[in-house]
DNA sequence: AATGAATGAGAATTCATTCAT
DNA sequence: TATGAATGAATTCTCATTCAT
């Protein structure tokens, strides 16, 4: 009888928008965004097609609205590291966090390798990406000279891309991965002290 | 004028194919497989859609025969290391090869790692791809063993995340990945006795 | 705190309406008629869209609400005319109301004219459009035949296509248009003894 | 057997181009560009949707395209009139000439008018409208002025005003417009020597 | 009286593929 | 072999309208 207020809409609008993002992620995850339709979300959704729109301006700002939620928990992830002492600790934490994050949403992360090679998509984003990037760097630097490296800047570039592997084969076959030995192999390679 | 021999006409044929899947590897690798037209390459290779199709039976069957190219590249290029002394020699040189392959062709290894995370096509390449990466494994496993490291099995992972993890960056953005640099750190940390 | 007597309610509601109506014509005056939508007209009005549907039935019946009371205002000016002796000064007054209605409400004009020539909403008017139409020659026949013109039934074809085609062109661009001017040279060649 | 000449596509192109465009304006003309749907023309023209966007880029284009083809009409019709003797015989052809545009194609002019009220779409030919008016007030002027009008320019715009008025009705009724009887009382009052 | 979430029919548009020539 | 006209199914998106609250 009396009209919902605005903090019910408010709600109601705020789940169905999670609700509509996830079923988008799962389906863009194991399809491929060009290959998962509007329909096919709106179905798996249980809503209509129309509604979606009236939560999404488009099949893109759906797809960057994923991807920006999650860019956001990288983002965290990155900056929370603590700038002034990086040490073994920081190290192993920021390691544990990273199979963490994977571990926690690989569908995700597929969705976001995806995007990283398709053109055009990853553009908005390389800003932010280069910043978190050269934020890690600038970081982490002391650390690998402190462990002895010849040269930290190209063992960094290499910890990075073997992340980048790691991530990508286990995102390929995350049931056959053995994340945790590797982990702890990462672990042991980059935070025990080099003899 | 004597009529052209069906082996001209089959090099004709080739030539022209060739030409077909060149000029649609660097359309899809530039835009995406999804985002690239038939009409946008038929037009690009200079050629009309019709004759396309008397070339290719579908739009799959090109990006397949593009991807199944690169693949026996590939393949030649694992399958011909040596497997009864995998030394630091062999090492070396599949190291510094892959990189050349890498350099070589970007675009193709653009379009196979957007191709490996679109679930659907890739599967028909699982089986061949696991087994080289096994024949790798196995051709291998001795020399990792005989590098002195604790866990061969891992190491091998890791260096296999860790080619492909450079391969993404270099990718990504060929013009300032210190692609010599790297290489050569690579060999040195592989193929380099262990202290 | 009286409870609002039904005369209250009624005006509110009424003044609720005609505040819809007015949105609704600068914004059907502006983008058209199609090109407007329900979700823009509430949100332009301070409502929802639900409460619309409360004061119209229809998005088109509120477009022939919105013709309806101007084309009153129309065929009162129109059926004012007094038909007994049509003299110069109801002739003088006929053109300056015309354009004082004209200059009233321009966007209301344009909407007339778009709908005019959109087959399909004005046949409902057409009846009634004919009806006055009919009664101004009626009235004003015997004015053109004292004036001294040849042919009274064209003369008043003239006349009213030249009112009509002013119209247009003041609609089209207000700013510029002459409209005094215009309005007294016709008021001099309308009203004026012929030599 | 043997393929089409470039000569026969081409044809087959311009007369199906043709086709499209008389379909979609006599469709345009009856219902209004908005409550036209691609498929309605699609079906009435006997094509797939799909050809129809073989020919035209969009819905949009192809009004334009429609538009623009009777604009080069009417401006080959304003842009003849000589500039150096605009005489009683060029204006009596000019009026003629008019109003056979006019009965030639009364469809185009409705939806001629309907777009010029549409506003965002005549946009584009404001310009070129507006240098054709100025050309023929440029050339006519002399002549008001020769014809004894104390304000010639007035009188051009009352002119111009009249055969937009005449033209609106005409389209409105083109059954029971007595189109011979107005141009010709046209041509007497502005083409015979004034008293 | 008032809200805006929800619907669903239909709109424009794209594109791999076929086919007559 | 070669062309591009032609198709039709699928896709994204819009919007008037309804309805539970």
């Amino acid at each position: 009888m009396s009209p919902r207020s605005s903090e019910q809409f408010e709600q109601i609008r705020h789940q169905k928008q999670k609700h509509i993002m996830e079923v988008s992620l799962r389906l863009f995850g194991a399809a491929g965004y060009h290959s998962t339709s509007i329909s096919h979300i709106a179905k798996e959704a249980g809503i209509s097609k129309g509604l979606l729109y009236n939560y999404f301006d488009s099949k893109e700002a759906l797809l960057l609205q994923i991807l920006d939620k999650g860019m956001n928990t990288l983002f965290a992830h990155y900056l929370a590291i603590d700038p002034r002492h990086f040490n073994r600790e920081h190290m192993r934490a920021f390691i544990a966090k990273s199979f963490a994050v994977l571990q926690d949403n690989p569908v995700y992360w597929r969705l976001y390798f995806q995007v990283l090679l398709q053109p055009g998509v990853m553009e908005m984003y390389q800003d932010k990406l280069a910043r978190i990037y050269q934020h890690f760097i600038t970081v982490s630097h002391a650390y690998f000279v402190h462990m002895g490296f010849k040269n930290p800047s190209t063992e960094i570039l290499l910890f990075g891309a073997l992340l980048d592997g790691l991530s990508l084969q286990y995102i390929l076959s995350p049931e056959t991965f053995p994340l945790q030995t590797i982990r702890d192999e990462l672990i042991e390679r980059y935070c025990s002290p080099q003899t």
